[in-house]
RNA sequence: GCCGAGGUAGCUCAGUUGGCAGAGCACAGCCCUGAAAAGGCUGGUGUCGACAGUUCGAUUCUGUCCCUCGGCA
């Protein structure tokens, strides 16, 4: 084996003045933009444990589906915030803090800098910004709910919402079910308006953080989705649904309703033919891809970075590290790290 | 070469008795504070094959040409 001089190798462990800047590097962009590999690369040159912010790798069973890094594939490297909880056990944003935080004072311990990695950018958003105070989502109001929405029609608990919380109410569309269930189980449960809790929250910034996102041009991107998907569904995502189908997770549970499992559950429930489902799953995924981008084009003092085609993932790493290193350079130092990162 | 059918959005096609071109799918833009790979909103992206004629006005009618697909040679 050759060993290599590392051109960008740091600090392997972060002096006592960086650690109480809180820092967090931060990796995001669409799904198959090769995030996790990428990532595995840049926290071998800093010495990092990288934290996933994946909504769907939390699922235990689910591997094939939400493609999740094999253990060959993470190097050594610690993974944290990967199979946290079973498939039929509820999960949210409220819970991947908790864990995240955890997991983040941990690599403080060991010296270890952070590395979050991931796509689902409400994650993100909860360890950046914080959440606010409003009381968490509870499995039986929200059965209640569901069951009024069923009875009673959409409309009616929208037109609940704008009595109890009319601040929410003018921000959602009331075919939005999901997010006005939310909030009349906020409601429910405290007596106060989602919106109090927003306003009370304010703007919070618990970590130094350097948000980078990764993307590649739109057809490029699209085309990578399908190969990945290709090499799913010839990989074991059909058997992975069958078992996880027959281990009695319900097809409208929130895990089976991800990108694929969803899909080939109802190949095989015999609701489309096996081109139908294939067609789907790749139109889904691309459109889920296109969504994330939204979402992170509004991320604030994002630096993105664009993969070319032909690049090879070292010169991504390479460009990745000039970023990076003069954020830790700054941590070091006295400089204001946001307004270094701004200027 | 002859006969027939066709050429309209990225694709499949509808349509205009001559008056600003329209569906499905595909696609694009956006929203998001405990389901977020979820959920929701908005948008037609066009040299109507080309050229000429008739007309106030042609994607529509007429002519010529080009191309595609059948059939016959």
């Amino acid at each position: 084996m050759v060993v290599t001089t590392c051109p960008h190798l740091i600090m392997p462990l972060l002096s006592e003045r960086q650690l109480r800047r809180k820092p967090l590097v931060v990796i995001v962009g669409p799904t198959a933009v090769g995030k996790s590999r990428i990532a595995v690369e840049v926290a071998k040159y800093l010495g990092s444990e990288i934290l996933t912010a994946d909504s769907r790798q939390v699922y235990r069973g689910m591997d094939v589906g939400t493609d999740k890094p094999t253990l060959l594939a993470r190097e050594g490297i610690a993974h944290h915030l990967i199979d946290l909880v079973d498939p039929d056990e509820p999960f949210n944003a409220g819970l991947f803090r908790r864990h995240a935080t955890a997991a983040i004072d941990g690599c403080y311990q060991r010296r270890k800098l952070p590395l979050l990695v991931g796509g689902t950018g409400l994650y993100v958003r909860t360890l950046l910004q914080g959440l606010c105070e409003a009381p968490p989502s509870d499995p039986l109001v929200r059965a209640r709910l569901r069951q009024d929405a069923y009875e009673q029609g959409s409309e009616q608990l929208y037109a609940r919402l704008v009595l109890v919380d009319p601040l929410t109410a003018v921000k959602l569309h009331p075919r939005d079910t999901s997010k006005i269930l939310r909030a009349l189980e906020v409601y429910d449960q405290s007596g106060l308006p989602l919106s109090s809790f927003h306003a009370e929250h304010g703007s919070e910034r618990p970590f130094s953080a350097l948000v980078i996102g990764l993307n590649r041009a739109r057809d490029h991107l699209y085309r990578r989705i399908e190969e990945r998907i290709d090499w799913q569904l010839t990989h074991g995502l059909v058997d992975e649904t069958q078992t996880l189908l027959y281990r009695g997770y319900r097809r409208d549970s929130p895990a089976m309703k991800g990108l694929g499992y969803r899909h080939v559950a109802s190949y095989l429930a015999g609701d489309c033919t096996w081109d139908e489902m294939v067609r789907a799953f790749k139109r889904d995924t691309r459109r889920f891809a296109k969504r994330q981008m939204t979402w992170f084009r509004r991320e604030p003092a994002l630096t993105w970075l664009m993969i070319e085609e032909s690049e090879p993932a070292e010169q991504t790493v390479s460009r990745m590290m000039g970023v990076i290193h003069p954020f830790l350079a700054g941590l070091d130092g006295d400089v204001d790290t946001h307004s270094f990162l701004n200027s």
